[in-house]
DNA sequence: GGCGCCGATACCCGGCGAATATCGTCGCCG
DNA sequence: CGGCGACGATATTCGCCGGGTATCGGCGCC
């Protein structure tokens, strides 16, 4: 008999139907059948009568009903407890881009659930430092985007989106479906700033050293497209503002969206795991 | 945050060493250390302090421990007072043999710790029917031995032992170390009632029909090694009685022990289910 | 009597839990 | 001061379980 069992059980007392009971805990019906049998065979009762006219509470069902929920709730509250005992925490975290993609929002959504004692404090990253000063202490753990240097750190992946090219919509290559590199091979680039991480410098810039315009920020490089007649990258998936278009890149490595972290405290850690659900799903 | 997790978080509180709390949990030490630092993650806290000097609790551990005992405690009562909702229940067992293999000790004693409330009600098999009347509805489950015919029942094998040639310690072959079926030809057999299961019969006579006493009981089947001058088989395990040896037979199909039943009610299931673990370990 | 709803069953697969082996660290003692 | 022993952490492998998809069976209903 675990907590996870008795969830199951709830749902499906309370909607007396196992298609729907699934439904709301996000799992398919069979599984939670089995998981129902196992916890009749684990407290030696039947609880649920399956009749093809639905299905009804035993007394041992209705009896379990009230103390799973009580059990489920005290089980909440020991969460809420330890976390006093704990003392007042802080999570610094550290963000590169707008952070208001679906899996961000999934993200920030079930980590304020799970810790809602936490404070969650986030800093924004500069092209710069991908890391969000990772290594300085400056923040608890990064949601950002590789490749960096690694040495130190722990990277998880999360996600990896296919980059493209930001043009002007005036260009003419703006029409393309898809690019090559070679595609903008003459044009001007744009470059990162001194101290830049090598292996994120090379990235962007496709293993070559560019001449440009220095950016310090998304906007920055966007900007650049417009007025200095840059080329601009970016992971697709991102609206373009304005009167740029996004063309992508063929040839050029997927961006990974990845979880990083120096120490691996329980609330970073925490924040790894949640990321790592909330960005699959 | 399971249930299960948790019993391993007081053992380790309890115990404030890691290996001990290990073998008090009957599991070895690394997944115990994996367990609580995944429980960690999960309450986002750090529950215990490892240092060289050994291992104490944190406030938030303090406060875990409490927490953790009152809801194991409560689910617990659950089991008691979902068991009383269902009222007065009883399991018949039917047990061929004598029942004290230290597997069955196991079985019954897990068994009546998960099931207070429930009657144990125990039937004697006779070798006329190795289920005990199964079919016939006399026993709710059967913890026997193997084979015999299985339509309309569900069976589980929880161990095979070899089976040996009882033989009078003054016979001749009772000093050999191993025998094989041809050794013991033309001597005299024994017999089964009418009625008696066909594959149980044929299993025992090694296929032949034979003549000689009939035999009911597994008592009878070893006085009639004394009395009658009869081969006697028996597995291998059981201690004979008297001035009885016994000698591996090499070449004869080892004997299982099973676990039948025809309704596989929550109590049957459970008695099944720990049944395996208790014949496993 | 056919159709549709719904829970049960069969089967497969990925991930997690547990075991074994090994490492790192720290205290201790010779 | 260096080897050694104790103990928790880490690495790796393996088996099982939780969850998925596909399908069945049974009953109600039109």
């Amino acid at each position: 008999m675990e907590l996870r069992t008795l969830r199951y059980f709830v749902a499906v007392a309370e909607e007396l139907h196992f298609g729907r009971a699934a439904a709301r805990l996000h799992m398919s019906q069979p599984p939670l059948s089995r998981a129902i049998k196992q916890l009749e065979t684990g407290v030696g009762a039947v609880l649920l009568v399956r009749s093809a006219a639905g299905v009804a509470l035993t007394p041992a069902g209705a009896a379990l009903l009230d103390e799973a929920r009580a059990l489920l709730d005290q089980a909440d509250r020991v969460r809420v407890r330890v976390a006093a005992a704990a003392g007042a925490a802080t999570l610094t975290v550290g963000i590169l881009g707008d952070g208001a993609d679906p899996g961000a929002t999934r993200l920030a959504d079930a980590y304020r659930r799970r810790h809602p004692g936490v404070e969650v404090r986030v800093r924004d990253a500069d092209l710069t430092d991908p890391t969000c000063g990772l290594r300085a202490g400056l923040v608890d753990v990064a949601l950002t985007r590789g490749p960096f240097d690694e040495t130190g750190l722990t990277v998880r992946e999360l996600r990896a989106d296919p980059v493209g090219a930001v043009l002007r919509a005036d260009d003419p290559l703006a029409r393309r479906d898809r690019l090559e590199l070679a595609d903008l091979a003459g044009r001007r680039w744009f470059r990162f700033p001194e101290g830049t991480d090598p292996r994120w410098q090379g990235y962007w810039h496709g293993g070559e050293p560019r001449e440009g315009p220095v950016v310090r920020a998304v906007q920055e490089c966007l900007q650049a497209v417009l007025w200095n007649g840059t080329v601009g990258l970016t992971p697709l998936g991102h609206r373009p503002p304005g009167e740029l278009t996004v063309v992508p890149l063929t040839d050029m490595a997927p961006n990974p969206v990845v979880v990083a972290w120096k120490d691996a405290t329980p609330l970073v850690r925490s924040f790894a795991e949640i990321a790592t659900a909330a960005y699959r799903g």
